[in-house]
DNA sequence: TTCATATAGGACTAATTTAGTCCTTGACTA
DNA sequence: TAGTCAAGGACTAAATTAGTCCTATATGAA
């Protein structure tokens, strides 16, 4: 389980549509604001699309939002869609990769932390994410006002 | 935060260090026992000597043995000493490889998460591997002996 | 109705990382 | 002193990641 650029990118997308709930923003917006590649972005906003995650609109002022409330949509469900499920070790997934798995004292811990990951990655939805950014963002402009 | 190959063979390879303790044991054998390239092996070796989690014998009956006991060593200490540091987001690790690391709200999930994983790896001792993987084989052993 | 503005989708490429090999040198010991 | 083993550096192959580019299709407005 390691973070791919392309999950990152998807993470901040997501966030971004959050923040402006019921307007269609398109993939330039985005990728401005975010700073993620245009081309790269749109690939990214196509699996979000064919996942149900966010609908899209074709045409002048096209683009895309989100299908539900940012509350009811979590990091994971954003990671899973892009980057596929959590595969701390490839043995995880594939059990022909390894001939050990069948008695492996390592396997079981792997097993554990991937566990403990999703857990913690279905547990912070995007509602969180927002309110949890205010706050930040505030801090960070008190700092400059002190200065 | 991904188990890489070489980690995986590392920690197999320490784990057979740990069941033949105080014997020198040599790259082909443990290669060979555990299902590791023979060159590929020697260089992770190399680490692990380096990294004084093993010491290191040459000539005719040389070989490799752990510096301390099993109970003493974690599955973290591998990980780290072959892969590096946890590292779940690249933005954890390069504080330049994004803008928003001042403010970002997604940025402590990581942080989380990774202190989550290096607790329970430290917590994973090889004196515990070695006890499991006892177990582990021996029900391996009735389920064939009843077919 | 047609032009400007969007996304959809496929094929391709570039860059980076992972997973090794190979070869030469140096230590040990029977 | 020959045979056996690790140390170390340079190299290569394979796989994955991180994108680009081009064409087609949908939509709304002039
Ligand atoms: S088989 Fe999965 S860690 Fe050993
Ligand atoms: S800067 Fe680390 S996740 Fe946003």
């Amino acid at each position: 389980m390691k973070i791919k650029r392309e999950t990152d990118h998807a993470l901040k997308c997501v966030l971004h549509l959050a923040q402006h709930q019921d307007e269609y923003i398109n993939v330039l917006e985005i990728s401005q604001q975010k700073n993620i590649p245009r081309t790269f972005l749109a690939k990214i906003l196509q699996k979000l699309t064919k996942a149900g995650i966010v609908e899209s609109h074709q045409g002048s002022h096209g683009g895309f939002k989100l299908t539900r409330q940012p509350a009811e949509i979590s990091i994971y469900e954003i990671y899973k869609v892009v980057q596929g499920g959590i595969e701390v070790n490839k043995c995880v997934i594939d059990n022909k990769f390894c001939d050990r798995i069948h008695y492996c004292s390592i396997h079981p811990v792997w097993i554990e932390v991937q566990v403990d990951i999703k857990k913690k990655l279905i547990n912070t939805s995007f509602a969180d994410l927002i309110s949890k950014e205010a706050v930040l963002a505030d801090g960070v402009q008190r700092k400059k006002a002190k200065t």
